[in-house]
DNA sequence: CGCGTTTACGTCGTTCGTAACGATA
DNA sequence: TATCGTTACGAACGACGTAAACGCG
């Protein structure tokens, strides 16, 4: 058993049972993982895939617990070298960060650019996705860190660190009614119009939903997508009241109007999410330290060991980590 | 790097620095060890161990967070391996059991031999230790199983199955006062006496010592030992009154008297411990459920990957216990 | 007939063991 | 001087890549 032969398992499985592929992916020759997989599964004396002709059709069902120890294996290695790259101060390496859009597209971007001025040699992947994929991506080794939010509990995965606290905002054009109310603006104001808002909202589960279904309204959405940018140009042509994340309100929104909703809709916290008992290289430290800048180095290094849940220093809210971010940077 | 240059670096650090030791643990050449220790760290961009002169005094920092990957990746390998032996369904091997005296002496004898009937080729080690060495056994790796007792909660380590309960007996010679006694015995009565008893009786935390305590007694404790064998020896001797595991007693003690202190000292239970997230030869579980019939094979893999605790059958006592045993075979 | 896998083969690199050397206590 | 680690060298093994053959859709 080789390490080597551990990792064109590994990348076989994950091209599919494409041998070919696989091989482009490990920066070898087709013949090398073929030879070396038939080696692997003459010393174990058992077949790790099942072949229909000369093709791999699945695996088999030892060959999933093997691939399972043997991912660990290829992570504690990883983490071997990343103990090493961080003693030599290299300076280049990846970044790849899994999270949703909103996040990509508001939240992270100076976090990411002040990286890339520190460290113009590490090369950052952003891979958007759903709630559900970002985790799975944090899991399957792929991401270094995910980025996330949630209404309630942090995600159950790894080590979650509060990021900021957030809150919604309702988007709706210049003289619409919703403007010119006298009293407060409720939920039950809300019920009545037909709502512009994210995919998740439409989940059972969503902040959103809940919050109408405690007062007993339920909400009419009329029109999801993953994307702000996509809600507010259906706010524009009139097609709803926009809810959605404050981060998403830009200068250049300035020909809509948008409504504070913090005490209509649950605060939101966003999370930073790793691998529990992984090795990060410095600059994804520095990295987190610059979009949460209330955690210290040693927060983040001390969490990812400690089996407990640590507490954590006040978790800053949008509005003011904006400021705190400007005065850190002055 | 390589599994063979990561199972070298263990090996030095297990030989305490000495590489010519490692070596033939190892079954390979000194140079050999050399060499690839230095690519290793020529790879690695660092130093491993502290040299003085040509010799390896200490272990690095650094070294220190490799050598815990490295370990966890040769377990795994180990892992693998123990999946494919088990598929070949191969019956040989080693069983390592870490333990504690009076297990080894009278509670583990009929489940080894009976193992050692079916798989002769099994070869098996036990390695006797206070409860401190004997965990500290299992974690290291040496062991596949440890088997302890507790009188409380089971130990805090990896996985632990309750193997029996049982309870403690007085012993003293023929004729002696405690004998004749008209109520039953107290722990006033035994407060009175001198004691002879293990060496964890000396413990702060030692449930013969708490008992007396929550009466406001004080225990006398003349001697201890490690060896019921030997407690009994100087039971015999008139120096004392002992205080051992009710397994202890066997026909050959007929010219001892010993008196029922199950309602003087709290229960003990005797547990299983294996490393969580392990996978075990099949002739391990065998031998598991030789110890402790009422567990089922499915209970054990099942408790080795389930991170939450479960709720085990009912754990027989040692009295039932061989009752059990014997039906059993029959 | 294209795609993917296997087999065959030659070259290269690497590892291993033996043996000699060096340093240290 | 005995013990332990490093260096040197030759032999053998193993891995890799190129090229060709085989199956399958």
């Amino acid at each position: 058993m080789t390490l080597i032969q551990l990792r064109y398992l590994v990348a076989i499985a994950d091209a599919s049972l494409n041998i070919t592929l696989a091989s482009q992916h490990v920066h070898a020759t087709q013949p090398g993982l073929s030879k070396q997989l038939k080696k692997l599964e003459e010393e174990l004396g058992f077949q790790l895939f099942v072949r229909r002709g000369k093709s791999l059709a699945s695996i088999t069902h030892a060959g999933q617990q093997v691939m399972r120890r043997a991912r660990k294996m290829l992570d504690e290695a990883a983490n071997i070298r990343s103990i090493a790259a961080n003693l030599r101060n290299e300076d280049q390496g990846e970044l790849r960060i899994a999270t949703t859009h909103t996040q990509a597209r508001f939240a992270l971007p100076e976090a990411i650019s002040a990286l890339n001025l520190q460290y113009p040699l590490v090369r950052v992947h952003l891979q958007p996705g759903g709630d559900r994929d970002v985790l799975a991506q944090l899991e399957s080794g792929w991401a270094d860190l995910a980025v996330i939010s949630r209404a309630g509990a942090p995600p159950p995965l790894g080590v979650a660190l509060p990021a900021y606290r957030w809150n919604r905002v309702i988007l709706v054009p210049h003289q619409h009614p919703l403007t010119s109310r006298s009293h407060a603006l409720s939920l039950a104001d809300l019920a009545g119009q037909p709502l512009v808002s994210y995919e998740s909202s439409l989940k059972p589960e969503s902040s959103l939903r809940r919050a109408f279904e405690t007062e007993g309204l339920s909400p009419q959405i009329v029109m999801t997508a993953s994307d702000a940018d996509l809600i507010k140009i259906y706010v524009r042509a009139g097609l709803g009241v926009g809810v959605l994340a404050e981060m998403a309100i830009l200068p250049s929104d300035a020909d809509l109007h948008s409504l504070d909703a913090d005490h209509l809709l649950p605060q939101c916290t966003t999370w930073i999410v790793l691998r529990r008992e992984t090795i990060l290289r410095e600059y994804v430290l520095d990295f987190i330290h610059k979009f949460a800048p209330h955690l210290a180095r040693q927060d983040i290094t001390r969490a990812l060991t400690e089996p407990s849940p640590r507490y954590w220093p006040p978790v800053p809210h949008w509005r003011e980590r904006n400021l705190a971010d400007i005065s850190a940077s002055a």
